[in-house]
DNA sequence: TAATATCTGAGTACCGCGTACCCGATTACT
DNA sequence: AGTAATCGGGTACGCGGTACTCAGATATTA
């Protein structure tokens, strides 16, 4: 678990867990359970939104709840398993489904795109974490459902629908990535805090190196305010160049073999 | 230390690390050094190469080369600083940039784009880091001059520029991230280590989600090899579409305001 | 209603990892 | 030669994940 990861716990479980609608548990003899898996996984995404994701650990999850440390194994079977949990349920887009209904593929897609950017805003730790082997549950499966939508009165192959969607996640997340760079409270303690600083440390060695003459091309993009760019604008400016391109390739494929709508 | 992310030690401290050329110390009293900064960032990305990012621990790096634990501390300030390190090394393009000489815009930026999925093919590490407040070393910068020399001989604005080189860095990420499951050494004790395992855990629980209706849009993608999809061809989708928005860009902006090459 | 099987909550402890601290050995400058 | 700084590396501590364990509570079954 040094790598907040998905898929970093037993797969398996992973899946039982975010799919326990499929399995509705018959009564059983026992006491009542104090806590719902919801509720671990909502203190946890609470966490994670106020600190960051290093910020959630097992003991720290169990004190927000008010509860003993190992309870939560009894409702989890460990913290991969938890952070799969987590990510599900964030990645749900609950209402925002219905708002797209509708929408022309264009239309969908740029709102996909612009929610997906304002939900790395809300949960800033989804870009820390590792999304290597995502754990499909209904949260995620409903985030890929809402972006098909948009092909829904169109005919597009579906492989090429696949690689649409891809390269808009891909685009979105990329530039939050690249923009993002939050001032997650959890570091505030560190040697350095903010974002300004950050850069203001950099800026002696990158001077530095512009004037050894090593990056003349670096050095010719000094002017201006050439690299204060806010994530939104780089996302918008990815996003309608690629969806210009697509439009063109539509557009050519209905000259080519017309069709009706 | 939790999340293995850049920046995440003290940023002086990896800048004067990283930037060490700029300052070559003189000769001090005390036994030579048995060790150069580059043979432990060398030791510990080759441990990362081969059992991911989460097998990089002082401990194992120290072994590997040979030598005590707390050894490493007397050349680096901490694991944080050492991972900033190991970034900007594998980042330099090297010999990369003197093929990109003579190159067209549009050849440039695609070879920049193959060559990073490439680089994440040999470094899948890079994939597993988070990548927020990057820390500036001459190895990235090496990397962004290589793209920005694609429009050496155009004039596009500085801040077009920039903008169009991040949106490839999010298309070739992105797309990496996506298709790039790879199965880390580091993993293979785990319950489930192959790629194919992985899907194959998951397969059951999609179908009983298809089947229950509530994802029709997913259930009419469930033909053909709509979803049998690497990473080389996503990301030249992905590419190519956006290079096309951009060429037509550019070429609406020469019909406008004619200039000479 | 009584018996029983099972589950809950939580303290304790262990392990892996980063790293602070310390000490003896080594070597350049005065 | 004396001095002072540096190098190698052993020891130990703190943090975080989690296995083990057991007393007490409780829903089901007879």
């Amino acid at each position: 678990m040094a790598t907040p990861q998905t898929g970093a716990g037993d797969p398996k479980r992973s899946l039982e867990l975010l799919w326990r609608e499929f399995e509705p548990q018959s009564s059983r003899p026992g006491p009542k359970p104090r806590l719902t898996i919801e509720q671990i996984a909502e203190a946890a995404v609470a966490l994670a939104d106020r600190d960051g994701i290093a910020a959630v650990n097992m003991r720290d999850v169990a004190a927000e709840l008010g509860v003993g440390t190992m309870t939560l194994y009894r409702y989890v079977p460990g913290k991969g398993e938890l952070l799969d949990l987590m990510v599900d349920i964030v990645s749900d887009p609950k209402e925002d489904a219905a708002r797209a209904a509708g929408m022309g593929w264009r239309e969908v897609l740029e709102y996909v795109a612009d929610s997906t950017l304002e939900f790395y805003q809300a949960h800033p730790w989804m870009l820390e974490i590792n999304q290597r082997r995502p754990v499909l549950g209904p949260g995620s499966l409903a985030g890929y459902e809402l972006a098909l939508t948009a092909f829904e009165r169109h005919t597009i192959p579906n492989r090429e629908a696949n690689l649409i969607v891809t390269a808009i996640w891909s685009i979105v997340t990329g530039t939050a990535l690249s923009y993002m760079v939050s001032d997650t409270p959890a570091e505030q303690g560190g040697p350095v805090s903010t974002e300004e600083e950050w850069w203001e440390a950099q800026l002696p060695y990158l001077e530095r190196a512009v004037a050894s003459g090593r990056f003349p091309a670096l050095g010719r993009v000094q002017d201006e305010n050439a690299w204060e760019i806010q994530a939104q604008e780089a996302m918008r400016y990815a996003l309608d160049t690629f969806l210009d391109g697509i439009a063109a390739r539509m557009e050519a494929s209905r000259v080519e073999r017309p069709k009706t709508t």
